[in-house]
RNA sequence: GCUGCUGUAGCUCAGGGGUAGAGCACUCCCUUGGUAAGGGAGAGGCCGGGAGUUCAAAUCUCCCCAGCAGCACCA
């Protein structure tokens, strides 16, 4: 085939555990697999030769550090997940022809294919193409590899209608080869590396969702029609990331929201919350929390408007570059009866907030600040109106109306770092009392539109840099990568994504170090030299929105919120009605010790009270009976455990009431 | 915003051109029961909204609206 089947001088092939093997010749995978052992060769998937993945089809002519590739490497599984990709659009193709392939990648547990036709798929489409591509993994078709001309291989594509696919090779370099791989009549463009044949997949595989997706990620650009997979190295991983889904399911903020009674949404009012009064428990608690550790962080809180003049935000430059986002209403009066509302007019406009920086400033410009008076660190729970694509709203945790534990801290330029590094180690301890042990940091670059010089930008970025590594979270712990035109259009920013009980992330937090707003808006400072300067300023949140948190709350605990945030925290109820006036005792007890409690005197068997309680995810049920009024004792119980414990009804105040206490970051 | 799916009782869902169904929840009655569903009765619906086809529409068609899953968006 090649120059280098020629070559005849010995090949020594250096396993992992250290042995060597030494050829005649050039040898490919499947030989040396052959050659440790017929056991390894069935397993034998592809082989990593010096580092780099490839088939096993493929001759390895030179002295090389090689490891066969199984299914338990990890490698091994994305390439299964990526033939189970070729395979499905081989049976997507003999199914329905006509239909182009274009782009099917690896993902996170699992994989999907793009396809160009007339009429997307729909659910049912699926269990006939899980069923072809079970007869295709039954063919066991050799997967071959080739490597051709680039401008054959798009000449060929176009000839056959493979338009996306044609597109795709143009974007390679001219002269550049590239590799094809082909099994049974199929064939597609393709880096590999491969299966060797098609049956090595086995059928730890399932078709999961039909979606649409844009061509090429751009939404300009037409609606192709994907198909999203999962594929695993046996059934038993596959039945595993089933209940996976199924237990993330459970958890779900907008079922247990429904449950536990917290929130509602309604489309009179569509991507607003409705807190009901045990959701906005939470709310309150999450609050005066935040409150308290902002106060103890030496932030003062303010109060800015909801509506303000168009004038206003034209000046600060979100009209220009975000008013596609931003309600606005006219600024004009009735002219008399039946003349109201105003709709359209020729006065000036109004907008409704959708951030709180351009505010904060304006507070700032009140009187004249010196040097002294920084860093000034500006608190707002700010409620904030953004108008979101309709197809972006998520239950709670992407909503038009939302509020953000939101701060600027004005400061000097050479007390960015430390106020940056303050900052890490506030959110660090909040994460850690609200229940959050993990989190990970990136750097959000410059945008393409944005304001500023490259300067500035330049130097923004670098303080960021600086300053998280002087905070000591710049390393792979915290998973640390920056992520090019991410950036908002005034300023780089640092994010801080939570790691939740069940391994998803999130992102809260976030600190941007900003020069661009306060010089469009005019902010400054009388410095030690008796002259005007900019402040900078630091645009910072860590819970990042009240909504959203408290759904990533509910969702990272299950429902079972720790004490301090359960609205109901403990409920009392009698075995019999004689222990009525006993349980409200108790009730009134707790209540007087500050504690969250209702009683539950229905005429109802204690076994459906708990069951009950149990659901609607109350910490503490309290359960009396004659015994307990007799020894002015309580049996507790406690979410998620099947027995209880008897405490003297002193003991049950102390014990949880310092159980209650809201965490302030010791 | 785009593609697909869905919308029936407070909740979870069945039904499918000819008088609207179940379970749970709710109300009342019986039951006083020691740690995750005791029994009975009752009440509850403009079948998301609008238009069309039809003798007849919850059911078929079209248009809206909303929800869901992705995509795009998340300054």
């Amino acid at each position: 085939m090649n120059e280098l089947q020629s070559a005849k001088h010995p090949v020594n092939l250096r396993l992992p555990d250290g042995s060597v093997r030494t050829f005649d010749g050039p040898v490919t995978g499947t030989t040396l697999a052959a050659d440790i052992g017929p056991g390894l060769l069935k397993a034998a998937l592809a082989i990593k030769v010096n580092g780099e993945l490839m088939d096993l089809s493929r001759e390895i002519s030179e002295d090389s550090d090689v490891a066969i590739i199984t299914k338990r490497d990890a490698e091994g599984l994305e390439i299964i997940r990526h033939d189970a990709a070729h395979i499905m659009a081989e049976a997507v193709q003999e199914l329905f022809p006509g239909t182009q392939v274009t782009i099917g990648p690896v993902i996170e547990d699992g994989f999907f294919y793009d396809f160009a036709r007339d009429k997307p798929f729909t659910e049912d489409d699926l269990a006939v193409i899980e069923k072809r591509m079970n007869e295709i993994v039954e063919r066991d078709e050799e997967i071959i590899r080739e490597v051709w001309d680039r401008d054959e291989a798009i000449a060929y594509f176009k000839k056959i209608g493979e338009h996306y696919k044609a597109e795709l090779i143009e974007a390679i370099p001219a002269g550049e080869d590239v590799s094809i791989y082909k099994q049974g009549t199929w064939l597609d463009l393709c880096r590999g590396p491969h299966l060797p044949s098609t049956g090595k997949l086995g059928n730890a595989f399932k078709l999961m969702k039909v979606a649409g997706a844009y061509w090429r990620g751009d939404s300009k650009n037409a609606m192709l029609t994907r198909i999203y997979g999962t594929a695993w190295t046996d059934k038993k991983d596959l039945k595993a990331y089933i209940t996976r889904l199924e237990e993330a399911a459970k958890r779900d903020h907008r079922k247990l929201g429904q449950e536990m009674d917290l929130f509602h949404l309604q489309p009179e009012a569509q991507g607003s919350v409705f807190w009901h009064p045990k959701g906005y428990i939470i709310w309150r608690q999450l609050e005066a929390y935040m409150r308290r550790r902002l106060d103890a962080a030496g932030y003062v809180e303010v109060k800015t408007p909801q509506l303000m003049d168009v004038n206003q935000w034209e000046r600060s430059g979100h009209w220009g570059k975000y008013s596609e986002n931003m309600f606005a209403v006219p600024d004009e009066v009735p002219q008399g009866e039946g003349d109201g509302p105003v709709f359209k007019g020729d006065g000036a406009m109004m907008a409704m907030k959708p951030m709180n920086c351009p505010a904060h400033i304006l507070v700032f410009k009140q009187g004249i600040k010196s040097y002294r008076d920084l860093p000034i660190r500006m608190a707002e729970f700010g409620c904030c109106h953004r108008n979101e694509p309709h197809g972006a709203l998520h239950g709670i945790m992407r909503v038009r109306q939302f509020t953000q534990d939101d701060a600027h801290i004005f400061c000097r330029e050479d007390q960015l770092i430390d106020e940056i590094v303050q900052f890490c180690d506030l959110l660090d301890s909040v994460y850690q009392d609200l229940g959050f042990d993990k989190y990970e940091i990136k750097l959000a670059l410059r945008p393409e539109k944005r304001f500023g010089t490259d300067a500035e930008w330049d130097r923004a970025e670098q303080i960021l840099r600086d300053a998280v590594a002087k905070a000591g979270r710049a390393s792979e712990e915290y998973g640390w990568e920056e992520l090019e035109g991410e950036g908002a259009f005034y300023a780089p920013k640092l994010e801080f994504h939570l790691t939740d009980a069940i391994g998803r992330t999130w992102q809260v937090g976030t600190i941007q170090a900003d020069t661009v707003l306060p010089e469009r808006l005019d902010a400054s400072y009388v410095g030690e030299d008796g002259a005007k300067h900019r402040p900078v300023m630091l645009h910072r949140a860590i819970l990042g929105t009240f909504e959203r948190f408290i759904g990533i709350l509910i969702e990272h605990y299950a429902g079972k919120l720790p004490l301090w945030l359960a609205p109901t925290q403990a409920v009392v109820t009698p075995i019999t009605s004689e222990a009525d006036a006993y349980a409200t005792e108790v009730a009134e007890t707790l209540k007087a010790a500050g504690l969250r409690v209702s009683t539950d005197l229905r005429n109802e068997k204690i076994n459906y009270k708990i069951r009950e309680h149990s659901h609607a995810k109350v910490p503490l049920i309290l359960v009396v009976g004659a015994r307990e009024a007799e020894s002015r004792k309580v049996s507790v119980r406690r979410l998620g455990s099947n027995d209880q414990t008897v405490m003297d009804l002193d003991a049950l105040v102390t014990t949880v009431t310092e159980e209650a206490k809201v965490p302030t970051g010791a």
